[in-house]
DNA sequence: GTAATAATTAACCATCTACTTAATTAAGTC
DNA sequence: GACTTAATTAAGTAGATGGTTAATTATTAC
């Protein structure tokens, strides 16, 4: 994964997955059993959002005793900002381009 | 959908929807037959990732002729910055809560 | 009107995804 | 050590997804 191509959207895209990161973006940090606890699915089905949201670099873990305490992590978040970013940045100069175009040269394009 | 919970993820978790949307922002506009001239993909499956980019309101489509013509569209890049935005500033408000509690009572919470 | 073209929709399917229960691993208590 | 608890991993599966070809719709050209 190069941050030209986030994994991030990938994860973002399941809604209990942001539900999990809109919780712990409330209180810092969360056991994976706090996390758990908020939804009515079962513990390895919240484990496997949880290895997702690590891979693509959304959440950070600190293994404390039995406990697993989650995090958010800025990464991935970046990532997704950076590309929406850079697509809109490309965007207003295809924009300006065309705008060039058509001050210099009226045609029928529009 | 609402706003606070943005369908565009979704779209964009695929990484041939990304790399259209890429695309139109290169060219501010272009219509659907070359848009499926970018990719190996047969024109049907293109048109299912345009369906679903339109309904993420990602994009917007202009009809002429025979001809659609497809461009980005801001909303669905709006919906999906607002809500990265506010799990932000909700994590930063809980760090922020979490540091106020720390100077405080002085605990062994960390 | 016929034929061609642009594009979508319909139907199909191999693969993936998000869930479950079962099993396992690791840590804590007595 | 036995037992409990936190959490993950393994195995299984119903439903969804992203592709295909076939069919259809709409527009254009003659």
């Amino acid at each position: 994964m190069t941050s030209s191509d986030p994994d991030s959207f990938t994860a973002l895209s399941d809604p209990t997955r942001r539900r999990i990161l809109e919780h712990l973006a409330q209180t810092a940090h969360m056991p994976a059993s706090d996390i758990a606890a908020q939804f009515t699915l079962s513990k390895p089905a919240i484990s496997q959002h949880l290895k997702i949201l690590k891979a693509a670099q959304l959440v950070s873990v600190e293994v404390r005793g039995q406990q697993r305490i989650y995090r958010l992590n800025q990464a991935g978040f970046d990532d997704m900002s950076e590309w929406i970013t850079r697509t809109r940045r490309h965007w207003a100069q295809a924009l300006d381009n065309l705008e060039t175009l058509l001050t210099e040269t009226p045609d029928d394009d529009r």
